[in-house]
DNA sequence: AGAGTGGGCCTTTTT
DNA sequence: GGCCCACTCT
């Protein structure tokens, strides 16, 4: 602590009582965190609890908060350690470096990103810019095809993500992962540098490139770097085992001159390597900084002891893992259930009439969540609860920010502040007949060698007459907007164009709601006085807490009903982004074979191990109830025989209570009216044998369909 | 070159 | 079921 000791700060009364309020492995974390340390947080361990008890500590004793450097992954995550840190120290931290690696990396480039090539106006890409560019690239190369399919602008994007990430060549990854599509190495190589290329011209940078081109600022430049690793005293690191090769040495970097280096972090929820998150950053740790100081958080606050049983158990599996069960402190619980269903509509409507269940027995809806692998295998479920109308909220999919109308108007932002970009200048234009792809790249080029945006309103572009009209739209609407000052007034000039409205009315049926959106979108910008940061919030964080496509929110009126008010609502989520969350009861569905392992782990290395953590993240949100679930069957026309998930077979046969539905009605097997009549008899069957391959299949005359198989109705875990 | 239409494809996870 | 591509016509 040294010198910071002197600053006086410390002088306050301190009103927080460390000791009473951190238990000893957390307390020792707060007070002991100097130098580099790894804290190894299990799940629930009240690792937030010890980073933002860390970060007030500081702050007490004196360490000026703008010293501080706090990284997370989500934005999430940032916020609520910033809130927690508030909330402790009865203010809010002014001046806290706190936010994701993206967006920290995003601040230090605009602060010095005239150090290099793309200035400090540079546009950020989201994902659909990057994809959208990269097709562009592929186009221009004109590969000839050779039998073999060429990969799709977002396998290509995928590739070179992967290859800047886990720094290795783009060769050596099409060897390993795509071997058939050597045939096209050099083509492949050609686009990337394409794509890099392009990018610079156009002062673009995608995700990957913030933290990239940051990297090599610091590297290339020691005076910045000096500067920049003398200013952050103190340096700490949420979910380290998500972070890749890049993440890792930036923080390296920027702790050179103090070494106050606090990374947590859990093993065994690393669940990132397909974007080249790489775990030996966690497990090496010690081995790489000398002296590092080892912390572990094994106790759980948040589940009961047989909840934690199961998660135990599975995550054994995993050979490379540091050594750890969690222990419970919360009292004793229900075992978890483990439901096999008939098919993915039995299994929704088991998990629809059990959150009625729950809900009847006083938990509230948004302490519900289900969880999945995969964003798609909620659709059954989803169908269900719009039938009983019960209120959601989807996790994932859509952002708002990804609609088609929000873009719109966010392309002709960004014009604003970067001219060069020609992303943004393909979007706008080809709003306008006369402009399509070909004619707008064009266009983009035209409008990147001039000086700014005022210069392309007032060139006369070489366009043709028919061209030369939609110009003059686009030109309108640039020129109204900018009449705006505010982003909020910017965007509001936007909206009530005409040329943006006859577009908006020509194109599509719902223009009113479209409006509403926007409208809802400026209310947004009113929180940002100027339009780059404005832009650069919209980029990096993609959403901003609206929901998106939410059947419930329509007809859940705050009155009705047992729920009591609108946002209490149930949660589904993929499993990825349920991490670092907990609910008290949590349904995983769709535990079978092929989708929970996902279909395409089994090939990868290390892949099943991921998919195992998966599953012990997924379980350990739990605090009190616990189920899993997975469909038997799945496909209507040609029915498939699934097994259940491999994770499902290694729970110890007594840690979990078998349910057996007995209305086992395949939808398959209901009458043609569709929508489950359950008056309606059926005969169909299915029988399910966990040991080797199934299983029989019965039709309505008890005439076998697939292969026979003798075993009772959908056979008891205890057979195993 | 753009716009409109029909068929094939594929569906992991995210800052 | 949605998206992308190739094809055709203008």
């Amino acid at each position: 602590m040294k010198e910071f000791f002197l600053s006086g700060a410390s002088s306050q009364p301190l009103h927080i009582d460390y000791r009473a309020e951190l238990n000893d492995e957390q307390f020792q974390v707060v007070t002991e965190g100097d130098g580099p340390c790894l804290v190894l947080a299990g799940a629930g361990s009240g690792k937030t609890r010890a980073v933002t008890y860390r970060v007030a500590w500081l702050l007490e004793h004196g360490v000026p908060a703008d010293r501080i450097l706090l990284l997370t992954f989500t934005n999430k995550a940032a916020k609520e350690m910033v809130v927690r840190a508030e909330t402790l120290l009865k203010s809010y931290p002014q001046g806290l470096w706190a936010g994701t690696f993206h967006s920290v990396a995003n601040r230090l480039l605009r602060m010095y990103g005239d150090r290099t090539p793309f200035g400090r106006n540079f546009s950020i890409l989201d994902e659909d810019d990057a994809t959208d560019l990269m097709k562009l690239c592929i186009k221009e190369r004109k590969v000839k095809i050779t039998g073999e399919r060429f990969p799709s602008a977002n396998v290509m994007k995928n590739i070179m993500s992967y290859s800047v990430n886990a720094r290795l060549p783009i060769t050596e990854i099409i060897e390993d992962r795509h071997p058939a599509l050597m045939a096209y190495i050099a083509d492949i190589l050609e686009i990337a540098k394409k794509y890099a290329a392009e990018k610079e011209r156009q002062q673009t940078m995608d995700f990957d490139d913030l933290l990239v081109k940051l990297l090599e600022l610091l590297k290339n430049d020691n005076d910045l770097r000096e500067q920049l690793a003398t200013k952050f005293a103190y340096i700490l690191v949420d979910e380290f085992q998500d972070t890749n090769i890049i993440q890792a040495e930036l923080v390296d970097l920027l702790s050179s001159v103090h070494r106050n280096l606090l990374v947590v972090g859990d093993d065994a929820q690393s669940i990132y390597s397909f974007r080249a998150a790489e775990i030996k950053n966690i497990l090496d740790f010690p081995e790489h900084y000398e002296g590092a100081k080892t912390f572990r958080l094994l106790t759980n606050y948040r589940s009961t002891p047989e909840i934690l049983a199961v998660a135990n158990a599975v995550i054994k599996n995993n050979k490379e893992q540091f050594k750890k069960d969690l222990e419970a402190v919360v009292k004793s619980g229900d075992l978890p259930l483990l439901v096999p269903a008939a098919d993915e509509r039995q299994e929704a409507q088991y998990v629809t009439e059990q959150i009625l269940e729950l809900i009847e027995g006083g938990t509230k809806l948004k302490q519900i969540a289900v969880l999945f692998r995969a964003a798609f295998h909620s659709q059954a479920l989803e169908f269900e609860l719009m039938k009983r109308n019960i209120p959601y909220e989807y996790r994932g999919g859509m952002k708002f920010f990804e609609r088609a109308h929000i873009k719109d108007a966010i392309a002709h932002l960004r014009l604003t502040r970067n001219v060069k970009d020609g992303m943004a200048w393909i979007r706008a234009l080809q709003l306008q007949p006369g402009f399509g792809l070909a004619t707008a790249s064009k266009a983009a080029s035209f409008f990147g060698e001039l000086s700014d945006i005022g210069a392309a309103l007032s060139s006369t572009p070489p366009f043709s007459p028919k061209v030369m009209m939609g110009w003059k739209k686009t030109a309108d609407i640039l020129a109204t907007m900018m009449a705006g000052y505010s982003p909020a007034e910017m965007l509001r000039n936007f909206a009530g164009s005409d040329g943006y409205n006859e577009y908006l009315s020509a194109e599509y049926p719902n223009v009113r709601e479209r409006r509403e959106d926007l409208e809802q979108f400026s209310v947004f910008a009113e929180q940002y006085q100027e339009i780059g940061p404005f832009l650069d919030a919209i980029a990096l964080t993609g959403d901003f807490g609206v929901r998106v496509d939410d059947p419930a929110s329509v007809g859940a009126d705050a009155t009705v009903g047992p729920y009591d008010s609108t946002d209490d609502k149930l949660i589904l989520s993929t499993i990825h982004q349920a991490k670092g969350l907990e609910w008290d009861s949590v349904f995983i569905i769709h535990l079978a074979e092929g989708s929970f392992p996902h279909q395409r782990s089994y090939g990868e290395e290390g892949g099943m191990a991921e998919e195992r953590r998966l599953f012990y993240v997924a379980a350990t949100r739990a605090r009190r109830r616990l189920y899993f679930t997975y469909p038997v069957t799945s496909g209507y026309e040609h029915i498939e025989i699934r097994q259940p998930s491999q994770f499902v077979k290694e729970i110890p046969r007594d840690a979990v209570e078998e349910v057996r539905l007995r209305t086992s009605t395949p939808s398959w097997a209901q009458n043609s009216y569709g929508r489950g009549d359950y008056n309606k008899p059926y005969n169909r069957q299915v029988t399910q044998d966990f040991d080797d391959e199934p299983t029989i299949v019965l039709d309505n005359h008890g005439e076998r369909i697939s292969k026979p198989m003798p075993g009772s109705f959908l056979r008891n875990i205890d057979d195993l």
